[in-house]
DNA sequence: CAATATTCATTCGTGCACTAATGATTAGCC
DNA sequence: GGCTAATCATTAGTGCACGAATGAATATTG
């Protein structure tokens, strides 16, 4: 009989390690731009649709205002985007690129191939798991709006 | 022609997203036992053996010790373990398990099954999923290697 | 055996990430 | 129109997580 609590049958384990480890990964790809992964997250989200406010992005990458507030001032700060108050709603922030941050998406172009090549992993194999991922996010979710 | 920046495409998104979303699922759950999610990590670790050093553990979890430190300080104020200076080589601490940790292994024992019961997804896929994300740990940590 | 290098844990500084509390603004309701 | 409730971002507080620097102890090497 397997022992439950085994430390490599775990899936948390498994998740939270590979996260942490794909994360450095990018590490020394990302700097070069002066990004961190998380603000890496936040311009891909601004590169789809910007302006945007806090919450939009917040829902976008399941990630909570209050970690986002911070960062989005370090993001301001390195001159990539603006932050300004809704005119419709004076509640609301509009967080907008800069030309400067445009601009960036042509580096960040690059990136990904970047990844998957110093990785060295089947890209079939590399989206299945992906999929699988997103799977257990909504899984998750769900199980998170349950409670 | 598909987007290479599109969020919904990025491995290191979802990765990044399920990992936070499912340590979400374990919150509720730890909380009665008094442990983080990596506080949790730290003792499978310990049940599996004990004592470690500070570095075993971190190869076990692939975590930094500066990562560590601090977090066995919170364990042993919690009365989980001792820290303690080895022998045979003064700079390594031993980190033991002590009566009440061992103890607290019982009630672990229902985590498992509770996490896979809230997340209500098929067990044999969330082990291929695991499988899938122990191949892309070890690549992301040959690839860290390396550099 | 003595100088040097390595190893181990810790501390410091920065940056997430979350919950709970706060303050400002808007929406809903009588 | 004014009360109440909901919504939005921010702040405060706690706990990871990492790189770099530190200091103590052990290995290594000339």
């Amino acid at each position: 009989m397997p022992d439950p609590l085994a430390l490599d049958r775990q899936v948390c384990f498994a998740l939270a390690a590979a996260s942490r480890s794909v994360i450095a990964v990018y590490r020394p790809v990302l700097a070069p731009l002066g990004l961190t992964h998380p603000q890496y997250l936040v311009m891909l989200a601004l590169w789809e649709r910007s302006p945007r406010t806090v919450r939009d992005i917040g829902a976008a990458l399941w990630l909570e205002p209050a970690t986002l507030s911070p960062l989005l001032k370090r993001l301001e700060s390195s001159g990539l985007i603006t932050r300004a108050r809704k005119h419709s709603d004076e509640r609301a922030l509009d967080v907008e690129l800069t030309d400067s941050g445009r601009k960036l998406r042509a580096k960040a172009e690059a990136v990904p191939g970047q990844i998957v090549a110093t990785l060295g992993l089947d890209l079939k194999e590399l989206e299945e798991t992906r999929d699988a991922l997103t799977r257990l996010l909504q899984a998750a979710n769900s199980a998170n709006a349950r409670d």
